[in-house]
DNA sequence: GTGAAAGCGCTAACAA
DNA sequence: TTGTTAGCGCTTTCAC
């Protein structure tokens, strides 16, 4: 077995008492005694075990980040920022996937319970407006676990930070009908439809300002359907080749932009010249595209840093009534978009 | 506080032994009383401490995962699915960062031992042939800790599943030269320069075995210098317009590629007519950049499921000695490499 | 089949 | 300043 405090303690000849004091830097302890346990630790190869002392001092210093879906890389970026933040204060990062299943994400949250983490950081699988329920989130609540939820679930019932998506589509949309367009197109996949809506809504919003209109969209993107050939790019063959077609294009992800590039320019279309695409995501490669992409960045520091804040600051204060925080995308104009060219 | 197994039998009029048991479903209880300590545990929303069923056991059911460097995309799948891998074992999985620092890397296995996991999956910062030193490796490993390691540290001395480097390179090379390239370059980063030697080397092989050679070659870039502006592109727009100038490239990875394909256009070089590009990475995008990008997969998903398989065999087998399991790349060629059209 | 009791390694109150 | 002791929540012998 490991060395403990026990062996320390009688190869020192003292207490496990002063032992502890000692490890944990506490005064009372006469500096003689203090080197020579330091000393016999160290020899010793003492490693001291945190789930002793987690459940003496009813304290895990464990944070559980559950995401909705790993492979999206911004959450690695996330999880590394909470990383990075954690460890100043000493906390544990524990990581849980939900594959966007939302009884492996129930599941995930009973484990951390489990684990009796000290607070959680949730990327809700769903943001279900309505329809599938949080009873699980509710039940952290009543529980009164820390937690922070990262999206829009019952928005105002817990701990949240959201980003702003109808004024990212707001946004987008502004900057394109600004250029000139008048014809709108949009593409994006289903996930987390409240998300979808928010964005619509947003670019509708700046297109009726505008005088401008949404032409055409496509928000049943699956994955796996990205590289547009199929019935997806049927669909927007046909809405490219017909008269009226769309000259400004909004993407709900570089990736789709990415294929959108292709797709188009084996169409015969140059961009921005002939159409302008405009997407969110600022992922790495986006900057290096040729043209560079006009995207927005999801600030994923930000929010990292914002979600801790707001969860260390529940678990200094357990009874405060739940914290809505929002953030903005931050908008980053590049080369993919520019004035209209064609059309009324 | 939390409801306890203690809770539970005084409510059931049991022992917590009883309890317990019908908890772990181990047999030795009458249907009876089994039934109503379920029930109980129920009414009372009871939550298993895992921290104290550790503590009890000598056993967490925890492996810890230390990457390197959590920005690279890679490591997130490789997070990904070993913990969909460890869920099916009801391992859970505790991550720590090193981001490229080596005495991080050392406090991270020291944490992972304070937690007493039953086993280490690392990514060694360095790789570090002779140069750093790997004395907190050898020290889990005269601690009896099971662990395996990613990447080629004293190569032998510990279970570690290794990329065939150099027959990375090689079966680049050969893909080049057989399409009759005779000049070629070389771009990568000094990262785990183990690595990048051996790639190199590979590549050489290749190169030599067909009478070609390697003209030029940078393998100094840092993070960030990605964009080929500054010095590195200096070097490179000097390489690219003298005359023997190579008619192929093996970069290191896919986002150099994809500066290379922006930076090459506009010196006015076409892909793969003047210029073929081969790469390593398979980055999600790498598929949908025009030309699509001849590349190779790192079989992450693999390497995940071989080193969690060697993992759980050394927590079984502590005695063994240590295991080396060697992985192929998986080579993808697509439309960035073609025939050599320029030059001898 | 059942339960009392002895830990697992640590912290913290209390007494000395 | 020190050491003794009673837990933290759970598993597991061992006697009944």
């Amino acid at each position: 077995m490991a060395v403990t405090i026990r062996d320390i303690a009688r190869l020192s000849g003292t207490s496990i008492a002063a032992v502890s004091r000692v490890l944990n830097g506490q005064a009372g302890v006469r500096p003689l005694k203090r080197e020579s346990i330091l000393r016999v630790a160290r020899d010793l190869g003492y490693i001291p075990n945190r789930g002793a002392r987690n459940l003496a001092m009813q304290r895990t210093h464990i944070i559980g980040v559950i995401a909705s879906d790993l492979s999206n890389p911004n959450y690695i970026d996330f999880i590394q920022h909470v990383e990075n933040l954690g460890r100043k204060r000493d906390y544990q990062i524990l990581i849980a996937a939900s594959n966007m299943k939302h009884e492996r994400e129930v599941a995930n949250v009973a484990t951390m319970l489990e684990h009796r983490a000290d607070g959680l950081l949730i990327f809700p699988v769903g943001e279900f407006g309505l329809a599938l329920n949080a009873d699980h989130f509710m039940a952290l609540w009543l529980n009164r676990t820390p937690f922070v939820i990262h999206g829009a679930v019952q928005r105002g019932a817990f701990d949240a930070v959201c980003m702003d998506e109808e004024e990212l589509g707001y946004v987008i949309g502004k900057h394109l009908t600004d250029f000139g367009h008048k014809r709108l197109a949009v593409a994006g996949s289903p996930f987390n439809s409240e998300t979808a809506r928010q964005r619509y809504a947003g670019f509708q919003r700046a297109a009726t300002e505008a005088g401008a209109r949404i032409v055409c969209d496509d928000l049943a993107f699956e994955a796996g359907e990205h590289d547009l050939t199929g019935v997806h790019g049927d669909f927007w063959r046909a809405r490219f080749q017909e008269p009226g077609r769309p000259t400004a294009l909004f993407t709900f992800s570089d990736t789709y932009a990415l294929c959108f590039y292709n797709f188009l320019r084996n169409l015969g279309f140059a961009i921005p010249d002939d159409i302008s695409i405009a997407s969110v995501g600022n992922e790495p490669f986006s900057a290096f595209l040729s043209p560079p992409l006009t995207t927005a960045d999801p600030r994923i520091g930000e929010r990292a840093r914002l979600g801790m804040k707001m969860l260390l600051e529940r678990i200094e204060t357990p009874g405060a009534p739940p914290v809505v925080q929002d953030l903005q995308y931050e908008f980053i104009p590049r080369e993919s978009t520019g004035p209209c060219q064609h059309g009324s």
